[in-house]
DNA sequence: GAGTTATATGGAGGGTGCCTCCGCTTTCAA
DNA sequence: TTGAAAGCGGAGGCACCCTCCATATAACTC
């Protein structure tokens, strides 16, 4: 018998760290340029790394999606964590659908990216439709013990009408046209 | 001086409009198995012509979306417009949404095809746009009028809202997701 | 129905992006 | 220093985009 875990014989290489960081960094910039239209190629130059570089490291356009906004995701989970500490559900509620607008309208070109090519059988998609709908259940389950709430309302109710109303606008009133828009859906949800 | 208005010397051609009519049968079949992502090659095999033709009688993808898909926006304009003769002006907008719903889930890939492809300048775009926030205009007043909706809803709200929920959802359960969805919007709108 | 002309056809071809493959280079570590 | 594992880049094959034009054909004229 061998030894049951193999440690990786070396450290990996300093190319293909400085590579890999590079390609993230351009990859985010060509992306909000760009939107989900960007190229491959386009983003593999502005790194400065060739192409064939770039499907090493992320052997597909979702992979690169992926390490370019799990960063995001796992930035909308965190804020629905720490307003669970909000003495009110509903404001808590509020403000998490406000700053998730805001942080999406700063990457803008990631939601049509995501939703352009990401299969919905991806890893990707999975994991951030389920931390985000995990999220937003806990702050939708507060509101409702407090009676404040619908009861027939989903989280993934409340997810995706989120991301309809991200898709359907762009350009420099994306935060005030979309933050409008939820507020109108939140006040019909809520009470009090 | 010639005159005024040069009267065509020929009537068109009878290859012309039956290689029309195949295009647009075959586009519409062929959007709604395979959505944006739909090649206009395959459009052009689908009906049995070059794609040379195809390129003639619909010069950009958007002329050919414009085609195929303008009968259903003037579908839906005409149901408003018939729905204003109903006696409960909210029962009516909802109606109208429902049916709008229904019509799109007939045409899966119409609006994901017309989300990609389409630009924002587009003649399509604007002509689609125009024509549906005058309808929902016209039942959104009745409506409000009759104190049964809130006064700070535009039609651009309630249409950019509809077409963001039949974004984020596909397949089978298309129309029940998508209706339910928009009633939550709705009943948050509406009183009585 | 033959000739004339306007109109329409199809597909070759040049351009671009996708992704794979593999010979060469760089880095690590012994 | 040197062997080999790990990584690199870009050529190349494929698919699709769209244009262009030599050829074909329908409509009109007499």
């Amino acid at each position: 018998m061998e030894r049951k875990t193999e440690q990786p014989r070396r450290r990996p290489r300093a190319d293909y760290l400085r590579n890999r960081e590079r390609l993230l960094t351009a990859a985010a910039e060509v992306f909000r340029t760009h939107g989900g239209q960007a190229t491959l190629e386009g983003v593999a130059k502005a790194a400065g790394v060739g192409i064939g570089t770039l499907y090493r490291h992320f052997p597909t356009r979702e992979a690169l999606f992926e390490a370019v906004y799990r960063r995001e995701i796992d930035q909308m989970v965190a804020l629905a964590e720490r307003l669970e500490g909000e003495a009110d559900p509903v404001a808590a509620l509020r403000q998490w659908v406000h700053a998730s607008i805001r942080l999406i309208a700063t990457k803008q070109g990631m939601l049509t990216a995501l939703a352009l090519a990401v299969d919905k059988s991806s890893e990707i998609y999975s994991y951030s439709y389920k931390s985000l709908t995990g999220a937003i259940a806990r702050l939708l389950t507060r509101a409702k013990e407090a009676g404040r709430m619908r009861e027939d309302v989903t989280p993934e109710d409340l997810l995706l009408t989120l991301i309809g109303m991200c898709l359907v606008r762009t350009g420099p009133e994306f935060e005030d046209d979309v933050t409008r828009l939820a507020d109108l859906f939140l006040d019909g949800l809520t009470r009090g």
